[in-house]
DNA sequence: CACAGGAAGTTCACGATGTCAACATTGCTG
DNA sequence: CAGCAATGTTGACATCGTGAACTTCCTGTG
């Protein structure tokens, strides 16, 4: 289904070698990590010569980083998958309370699913910014937000339902974020043995404290 | 200082080469992070050949590991710096809240001023535990505690002050640790571009993030 | 419709790395 | 003082990232 004419042979050159590239090396990254990009074995599993890799990657950072964007958009889907199973309960609160934990749990239950993507997400941006003037660095998912969207629309939502206060908002997204964060690169890490359920008990107590300490006192 | 006998010429083979090894292992790993660890150079730093490393090392996922354990214990070195800079106030409560946020705040120092000794810390501890019996896997600071033993001791000092509920004692210890390492890792990261000014206020504003979650309600 | 230009790949080559096997050295122990 | 075992050294390999030069083959121009 993806490849639209199945009995001619190969076009051109190879077609779209750039694109198959990205595909290799996000399979490596996902049972490796980033460091498991390798470009000579990306290469191999498409069929072409090491070098021709050059001709859409200035160097192996370069396509660590298109792998990257590539998991960033898969983190976007995972959070906007499990928002998609929310039923709306009818109290403003109460859904805006719900959007924010479903945002956290996609989060981490792909850090938990893709463990390599998770990694090779968050790794070596450093190369240039470019120009300057674009605010969002691709990744998105499905909807066209990226992962720090979808925070910043669940933040925006509480914010109308008024369980943040206007004050806290600003410090939120990164505070919101850097919970979920650390619960996800703990529960791969430190606390990788941890039994299944005790590991859904931890993910629910974190996403609630971030909650507590977010919402407006009283 | 180092040294206690300069005069002497280099000791029977080398002296104590694993010592040496995870010493010039560390300063590769300070500046590039742990994919900075390269065997070959470490031992040309030390003056040795690259193979006299496989006398103290399995391989270098093996030495990058006692690296990672020498970072640990400066992690909760600089805790304790923390820590010791902490005046009582009188007040027990005040007194607990203040020592968990030293910890934070020594946690999230210590990431922002070796980033790569940080990123190391984290890393790759696959390697087999072992008999299965120990604790506690080294790493420890001058105190003798480990980073995760003076979060327990923290949390303990505010259970006993009565601001923090039985009830939410054992997953504060997972979420506080995971706010705080996600923090730390966003602020390397993503957030890296941050002006110090907003840096300082952000993890002000997250450590109160998590006090406020952790504080029993009322 | 031929053909030049250039994009996309290929082949060769190099230096660096992790690691194995065999060999050399040296301090300690009986 | 002899020999053993720990500690280092040499030599060799396969693999990796990458640069330079060469080859194919599509595509736009006359």
């Amino acid at each position: 289904m993806t490849v639209p004419d199945a009995s001619a042979p190969p076009p051109y050159h190879h077609g779209n070698l750039r694109h198959a590239l990205v595909r290799a090396g996000t399979d490596l990254a996902r049972t490796g990590g980033p460091s498991a990009i390798v470009l000579r074995e990306a290469a191999r599993r498409v069929g072409v010569s090491p070098n021709a890799a050059y001709r859409h990657f200035s160097a192996l950072p370069d396509l660590i980083e298109a792998v990257a964007l590539e998991a960033l958009a898969m983190l976007a889907r995972s959070m906007e998958a499990e928002l998609a199973r929310l039923g709306p309960t009818g109290d403003d609160r109460l859904d805006a309370l719900a959007h924010l934990g479903a945002v956290g749990r996609g989060y981490v239950h792909f850090a938990l699913n893709e463990p390599g993507l998770f990694a090779t997400a968050f790794t070596a941006p450093k190369t240039s910014h470019g120009g300057g003037g674009q605010r969002d660095q691709r990744g998105q998912g499905d909807s066209g937000r990226s992962a720090s969207e979808l925070l910043e629309d669940a933040l925006d939502k509480m914010l109308a339902a008024g369980v943040l206060a206007p004050a806290d908002r600003a410090a939120a997204a990164t505070s919101a974020w850097a919970a979920v964060h650390g619960l996800s690169e703990l529960l791969l890490g430190p606390l990788g043995g941890l039994p299944p359920a005790e590991r859904e008990a931890l993910i629910d107590a974190s996403l609630e404290l971030v909650g507590r300490g977010l919402i407006i006192r009283g």
